[in-house]
DNA sequence: CGATAAAACTTTAAGCTTAAAATATATCGC
DNA sequence: GCGATATATTTTAAGCTTAAAGTTTTATCG
């Protein structure tokens, strides 16, 4: 399908080896350590302040204002992790009295998941919390340089996607 | 010790609650969503090609260049993980026979690891890969957003900073 | 010197995470 | 309707990760 307009360039497969990518490298490296500092921050005060972990939190901040829920596969989906993995945050979820899961009607495999009364209230008590969090963190930015980084960052992601969806499919 | 420069301005102070701080939500949001995918894309392919888990390569990287080795307190600052994590990875990589650990010479607290032959040829030929896999993510980026984005991130790195260490020291 | 604190590392318990296999249900093509 | 295939979820085994407590050794300082 896609005439994969990424390969080697012909000085590189000329040589047989790789072009330099170290500029790259570097750049994926400091993505990661940013997002590692913030998250080990966050997770730290969720814990310190709320005593709850950040995959929980997640998982609320997604059913947050879908009052109807959504199955154990869209929320996989949309916190991009294992199937397996919501499965059991949301039984330890529905055990503190967090979130209920009902079976769908029409699907008698699928379960809806959304957020009781108690898990509204406590997630609305984080979730305000957490965004003074994340706006301290980034304090030191201008309203400038919070757009640059959003619009950079969405040509990263749409680059990411291009490469993945090119290495998984053909 | 701090003048605390970025708390609360006076207009959310008066008004008892929070400004609004979507924008760095978003930002924050969109920069894990980057990370996210480049790492479970690049543990795939880990695990595919080299049937080896990121976190061991990540260890390794960090020994690479280090003939002499580091301690593990040393690693564990640098990949910005537990103390215990390291000295779990250390002994799956020792029985692996890609990492060779030593007691210190001058402090019988302190262990030095350090890349085996073995891990040097192993990890020379996972990096090479590893380098074009970044650079294929981020291909559809031009140099001049490469660049941008090394220094937009490193102005938040240094803003995420000096929200850590006012959070933490006061 | 000797007490006390600090540092380096390990251990423990709990939870997170994944990949792969298993189970149950639904859909599709004929 | 039926068989094949796909989907939704759970289970399993292994490994990763953390926070907190514990052990040993070193540094500090009165």
């Amino acid at each position: 399908m896609s005439a994969e307009p990424h390969a080697l360039d012909s000085e590189s497969r000329a040589r047989g080896d790789h072009a330099d990518h170290k500029a790259e490298l570097r750049l994926w490296l400091r993505l990661l350590t940013c997002t590692t500092m913030i998250e080990t921050e966050i997770r730290r005060r969720m814990r310190e302040r709320f005593d709850i972990t950040l995959p929980r939190f997640d998982l609320m901040a997604q059913l947050e204002r879908v009052p109807d829920g959504m199955t154990l596969g869209e929320l996989s989906r949309r916190m991009m992790v294992s199937n397996g993995n919501v499965t059991g945050l949301v039984d330890r979820l529905v055990a503190e009295g967090l979130l209920q899961r009902r079976q769908s009607d029409t699907d008698r495999r699928a379960h809806y998941v959304s957020l009781t009364e108690a898990g509204r209230r406590s997630f609305a008590a984080m979730a305000a919390e957490h965004e003074d969090w994340v706006a301290d963190l980034f304090a030191d930015l201008g309203p400038g340089e919070v757009a640059s980084l959003m619009s950079l960052l969405g040509a990263a992601k749409r680059s990411v996607q291009r490469s993945v969806r090119n290495a998984v499919e053909p």
